[in-house]
RNA sequence: UGGGGUGUCGUCCAAUGGUAGGACAUCAGACUUUGACUCUGAGUAUCCAGGUUCGAAUCCUGGCACCCCAGCCA
């Protein structure tokens, strides 16, 4: 990662550093609900906020947003600690939670009501969004704005103290029932709610709305830069009103675009219901657009960061080609992942000149691109294993791996030639018959015959089998939320296969859970947590590039 | 409809009055013991209309398109 990525909120953060506005300081913070699993849109937040503190010798929090007890839980608190700390980001020693901050909130609460500027409020939800007006029409007033401080307090003493039924009455900030941004209508700064919250138990049955507690959660934390999405550049009026009402620490918002990906959704409401409805085989199903599921899939923290820092930041709503984050993974493995073979469809090879039961083991290179990596050894023997696709009966054009009478090198082994196809009854090929060239040891011709193909294989009786995972994007169409209909009518049927007996070269047998390979010719793979030793599970993470597979389409 | 925002290759991002550039994708070729990687080359863009200026993606005027806001969600 270099070392200050440029974008606009870096601009604002060197003018601010030129000018001493906030005495040198850089201070950011990632202010999560923890509501869901965090997807690859909270990666960029995550990256932004994180790598501004590190770029500008600043600090970082991480912060639970928990105002809503009945849509938060501790599962969703683990989960995204766990995500925060595997992206690498430094939040300190200490956790944040809004919910730390509740007593003081509610001192500033009684301040505003004792200043005049809120009032307890009486309206029913229907009433509150009647009175409310419209975008053109102006709000008219609540029946409780007119009541003295005294009277206020009074209520509000009383809906903490859990006089009130849940949602009877509210606590609104005074502020202008005819202004153009609806915000700013009076908005709810407290609700009754009698539900337990994960952390603060039953203390509490009045809880702070967002719009009233985000601001003071910056406040308190000392933040600086208070990054968020467009969607609250609305707000900011708001967080305005009740930062200079109270005359504490002010801290800057800015907004940035959020970034979504092609073919995946990423609301949080939509993520539930692919788990809920079972589309899906949890959070962290590899095909999921969440953290956890890049991580499992294999996909490098680097490289999800390194993808974020390469797309940038700005106010334009955009949607990111997937293939752009493939390539930011494979650009990423490519440098530093081992390669080792395996043969995910296999199809029996006997080598018919090789001496019987004679075992050979070869040096294979680990990482053309990495000669630190060094060398490994890989049984060859006259029973082998190579990809089924990597033969055709009658060969198309270009076509330049395996066929009859064709010969090709076995990688880092030798050059085979087919003489035979044998079939079961039904006419589908069961084994190739092939001789080898005993000159060839090692790939090279000592007559400088020049091959074609070269293919992957592994020999059958040292094969490791294994369960391989291949995913394919979730949804057919680019944007299912554009898309007609509902955004599940266009779940890709095949986003998963299921290899079963893939078979794999012998030094994968020991590979442990989370380990990352380049199965060569193939694609980029992680051992799976479901993986155990006799019984490997491996994701593929991204496929290689393929032209030839392109060039047929 | 009132308020707030955004318009640059197919996609994402630069260019801050001076040759519209990069990445991904696409196409063509070279190389190759991975049809990978790498390398070379090609094509494609300033929302529209006026204006200011020697010169406009950039400044001005007027349009147009798209996104966000009418939760006691965040």
């Amino acid at each position: 990662m270099s070392d200050k990525p440029r974008h606009f909120i870096q601009d604002i953060v060197d003018a601010d550093l030129a000018s001493n506005k906030w005495g040198g300081k850089v201070h950011t913070r990632f202010p999560p609900e923890p509501n869901g699993y965090l997807h690859l849109g909270h990666a960029k937040s995550i990256w932004l906020n994180s790598s501004l503190a590190k770029a500008n010798g600043g600090k970082f929090n991480l912060r639970f947003d928990d105002t809503n007890p009945a849509k938060e839980d501790q599962e969703y608190v683990d989960s995204i600690v766990d995500d925060v700390r595997w992206m690498g980001a430094d939040f300190g020693e200490k956790i944040h939670f809004a919910s730390d901050y509740f007593e003081q909130m509610y001192a500033w609460a009684e301040k505003l009501v004792e200043a005049g500027k809120a009032y307890v409020c009486e309206l029913t939800p229907e009433q509150m969004t009647e009175y409310r007006g419209t975008f053109d029409k102006p709000g008219k007033d609540s029946p409780g704005r007119g009541r003295s401080p005294k009277d206020n307090l009074d209520l509000l003493r009383r809906m903490r103290a859990g006089e009130f039924p849940a949602g009877a009455k509210t606590l609104r900030a005074k502020i202008d029932m005819t202004s153009g941004n609806i915000n700013l209508r009076d908005p709810v700064m407290y609700r009754i709610v009698k539900a337990p919250h994960h952390r603060t138990g039953d203390t509490w049955c009045i809880y702070p709305s967002y719009d009233w507690a985000h601001g003071l959660e910056d406040s308190l934390e000392g933040i600086t830069h208070s990054i968020c999405t467009l969607e609250f550049e609305n707000h900011r009026p708001l967080y305005d009103w009740f930062l200079d009402a109270l005359g504490i620490h002010h801290p800057q918002q800015i907004e940035f675009a959020r970034g979504n990906l092609t073919y995946t959704v990423m609301s949080k409401r939509k993520l539930l219901e692919l788990v809920k409805g079972n589309h899906v085989r949890g959070w962290n199903d590899p095909r999921m657009p969440t953290i956890s599921a890049a991580r499992r899939r294999g996909i490098p923290s680097q490289a999800l960061l390194k993808f974020w820092e390469d797309i940038g930041v700005t106010k334009q709503e955009s949607v990111i080609d997937v293939g752009r984050l493939e390539a930011t993974v494979r650009d990423f493995l490519n440098a530093s992942a081992p390669r080792r073979m395996a043969v995910l469809r296999p199809l029996k090879v006997t080598i018919t000149n090789w001496p019987a039961g004679q075992v050979e083991e070869l040096d294979v290179v680990n990482n053309p691109e990495d000669e630190s990596a060094g060398t490994r050894k890989v049984p060859f023997s006259g029973s082998l294993y190579i990809e089924a696709d990597d033969f055709q009966e009658v060969p198309e054009k270009k076509f330049f791996r395996l066929a009859p009478g064709k010969e090709v090198r076995l990688r880092a082994a030798y050059f085979v030639t087919c003489t035979e196809v044998v079939k079961d009854a039904s006419g589908a090929i069961t084994e190739l018959r092939c001789t080898y060239d005993p000159k060839t040891k090692g790939g090279d011709s000592p007559d400088g015959r020049k091959v074609k193909g070269t293919l992957h294989w592994v020999s059958a009786a040292h094969a490791v089998s294994a369960e391989v995972r291949l995913y394919d994007r979730l949804f057919k169409v680019e944007d299912p939320d554009a898309a007609a209909g509902n955004y599940l009518d266009h779940l890709n049927p095949r986003s998963l296969e299921l290899l079963k007996d893939a078979k794999l070269e012998r030094s994968l047998g020991a590979a442990a859970v989370g380990e990352r390979f380049q199965f060569e010719r193939v694609g980029y793979f992680c051992v799976d947590l479901d993986s155990k030793p006799g019984a490997l599970v491996f994701n593929r993470t991204v496929p290689l590039k393929d032209s030839w597979a392109k060039a047929k389409d």
